[in-house]
DNA sequence: ACTGGCGCCTGTTTGC
DNA sequence: TGCAAACAGGCGCCAG
């Protein structure tokens, strides 16, 4: 689930509560959590007796900075990911990565699905462009957006998904902004206008602000609104009072209300 | 070059 | 009530 606006949280959590502490050693619980062949006693190595000094997001990824040259964790949350800055003694379940600092607090890098990856990379730029990843979803200009969507034929859903065309939208998010804009999710890149498309960047905007708004707290939208809330309650879209219908679309399960999102054809 | 679909993981929810 | 199957979903990989 952690998608943009939840690594929006967790590096604000990085930049207000883990930078600047003095790092005693690195704990890896679980070696899978690691990505790109990272040895688990290498990152105890890299850290030991240095300090995080910087953070910085794109998409999905958070990125924190370790001495003063060269050299950031990256951290990809995948689906149970999840940071925290707790206090001594009150390690959670699942951080399968934990950094403690000398003054005895740490950060924990929880996943109990064990699909989120810690890497270690030269730069934040470097690895974007080594995975091939898109604009970030909420920096891109408009321009920058439509860019990718010339070349592409395929159902919006799951181009919205791809990180190569846009970083940062998971599967609810993408639900939610193809919702704002009555867009189908089965809808094809080339049955949308340039004016869709524009439609849809607006809406991709104003969904990620609102969802940063509540700390990525999906449920705490308002209402009203958003569809979210519905998913996981009544299920009902909040416009038009009629159930909402469920898809698979490129894979994954589209959520969508049928009286506002038509078909295509 | 681009696309959809499957498998990786395991805690939680659903169904018989 | 209990247990198994289904589900959640980001993403790497694969076949078409």
């Amino acid at each position: 689930m952690p998608e943009l606006p939840d690594a929006v949280v967790y590096r604000r959590r990085l930049a207000d509560a883990a930078l600047d502490r003095p790092i005693a050693d690195a704990t890896v619980v679980d070696p899978l959590i690691l990505g790109d062949g990272l040895e688990p006693h290498r990152l105890g190595e890299v850290l030991r007796g240095r300090t995080l000094t910087d953070t910085h997001r794109h998409g999905k990824h958070v990125f924190v900075r370790y001495g003063e040259e060269t050299g950031w964790l990256a951290l990809h949350f995948g689906m149970t990911g999840r940071v925290q800055v707790v206090p001594d003694g009150t390690m959670p379940e699942y951080a399968y990565v934990q950094v403690h600092f000398e003054d005895g607090g740490a950060l924990a890098f929880e996943c109990p699905r064990k699909f989120a990856r810690v890497r270690l990379v030269d730069t934040p730029d470097a690895f974007v462009e080594a995975k091939d990843l898109g604009p970030d979803a909420r920096r891109a200009d408009v321009d920058a957006f439509l860019a990718p969507f010339a070349s592409r034929r395929g159902a919006i859903k799951g181009r919205l998904l791809d990180q190569s065309v846009v970083a940062g939208l998971g599967n609810i998010y993408a639900d939610e902004a193809l919702y704002q804009e009555g867009i189908h999710p089965r809808t094809t890149v080339p049955e949308l206008s340039e004016t869709d498309l524009r439609g849809l960047y607006d809406a991709i905007q104003r969904v990620l602000d609102a969802a940063i708004a509540v700390d990525a707290d999906p449920e705490a939208l308002d209402p009203d609104r958003f569809m979210l809330p519905h998913r996981y309650g009544d299920e009902h879209c909040p416009k038009t009072g009629v159930p909402l219908d469920t898809e698979t679309v490129s894979g994954r399960t589209a959520y969508f209300s049928p009286t506002r999102q038509s078909p295509p054809k």
